[in-house]
DNA sequence: CAGTGGTCTAGACCACAAT
DNA sequence: TTGTGGTCTAGACCACTGT
């Protein structure tokens, strides 16, 4: 038996997350527009009834996300083109920092063609990454995944058994994450990801339908659980005119 | 007059960014290793004479920055290939979030061929993104960038007279933030990317060396100033086999 | 149980901007 | 001087982990 919060499925959100949250959608809807000012830090915690140090949480937050700046003595301002998001995600499939890189962004319905599924002996390199012994087993596993049928990425993904058991074809044909974190129990928390590009190799001319002339956006990915574990090392070529990656950084 | 730290042209560091360096540093310079536990906050207190709420703060930003994580219950932790960053930087050129966008990574010399510096008026769209009016005036620079003479990357940039007065052709040959940071005193604090992969295209060929089947990594970037004023706009294409761009990116 | 982080308070004092 | 954010304290209580 767990203790649920009132609303249904909400993992019980802190006060900072409550402010986070509702601030955002406000952004996010339009209420707040690029430039306007927010309410100052006595209001909000007058309004939510807590201290300015959750308020600050709250805010600070919102500042690494990219949806507002504040200066000292002046106040909290929605960053331009926070509330018109749209303007960056005219193109097709996008991925940012983290949130969704396993979900469909939009309508499309994923499908995965597994064209290479073993186990190896685990090379230097990506023992390494791995944390585990030179030629331990290893998953090999190649993959193209569809979105509404069409090829858009080809995926070479490395698990190491010892941290990921149990993994079937029938699960690498859907979906490993969802295996991971609802079968295992598993926390997936971050990941360490490297962008490039790259000519297309004979396999994405046959599995995407590229050209000689045409690249593949590459991205390089070291995922981590919450204990710290890199239980993934994956490389994924993806068809460069179906994907983009979008950051937002501040500087310290 | 101003007050000034014992520390030469230290900017009075505030107690938090103290912790988080020293840790940094330590676990840079590997006395710290992959998986080793940090001092807990009690003991950063003691140490450090503060109180917890900063050393959180401190070891929040390690989080956030991927070089350690922490579990309720346990403690906090280097995060795997944090000491041997080396792993991840075997390429020529990297750009991480912000941080040295416009410095030499290693030895490099870097320099600047203007391929066109002209004012032109702004059309519709990034007239929006930049916060100005349609046919506002607009500058219009095209630069080949070199490191050590060596091309590298073609840069479109387009900013606004009104927002950075008083560029000329020597300011565009040799380093435009500079210019804004330490002749304008503006600061630059934050920047929206898009990465994408494109064939080259003829002047690519030209400029860069590029053959029909070798492609450019496309960053496409609108910067901020402190008071949340999108400045710049521009389009880099980099030459695929000396660029990488890297992130760290956590879950929330 | 003890060890450790996570959240939160109710202030204090400082720094910076606008007036 | 007022309004605002930035830093910091000295605790409190809670949640999770491992013994």
């Amino acid at each position: 038996m767990k203790k649920e919060n009132e609303s249904a499925h909400q993992p019980a959100m802190t006060k900072y997350m409550r402010i986070y949250t509702d601030t955002k959608n406000l952004i996010l809807s339009g209420h707040y527009r690029d430039g306007d000012q927010l309410p100052e830090e006595a209001a909000v915690c007058e309004k939510y009834g807590c201290s300015r140090m959750t308020v600050k949480k709250a805010y600070d937050m919102l500042v690494a996300d990219g949806f507002i700046y504040r200066k000292q003595g002046q106040g909290s301002f929605v960053l331009s083109s926070s509330s018109n998001r749209d303007g960056m995600e005219l193109q097709e499939r996008e991925l940012q920092g983290f949130t969704r890189s396993n979900e469909s962004t939009r309508n499309g319905q994923v499908s995965s063609k597994v064209l290479r599924f073993q186990l190896i002996f685990a090379p230097e390199d990506i023992a390494e990454i791995l944390g585990i012994e030179k030629n331990a087993p290893l998953y090999d596993i190649l993959r193209v995944r569809n979105v509404d049928d069409r090829p858009y990425v080809i995926e070479q993904t490395y698990m190491a058994p010892q941290t990921i058991p149990g993994i079937t074809l029938d699960i690498v044909s859907s979906s490993i994450y969802n295996y991971i974190e609802n079968e295992l129990g598993l926390k997936i928390t971050s990941s360490k990801k490297t962008m490039s590009a790259e000519p297309s190799d004979e396999l994405a001319w046959a599995e995407l339908g590229l050209t000689e002339k045409e690249p593949v956006l590459v991205v390089e990915q070291i995922a981590y659980l919450d204990n710290g574990t890199p239980f993934e090392y994956s490389i994924s070529k993806h068809r460069y005119d179906l994907f983009k990656f979008s950051t937002y950084s501040l500087r310290r």
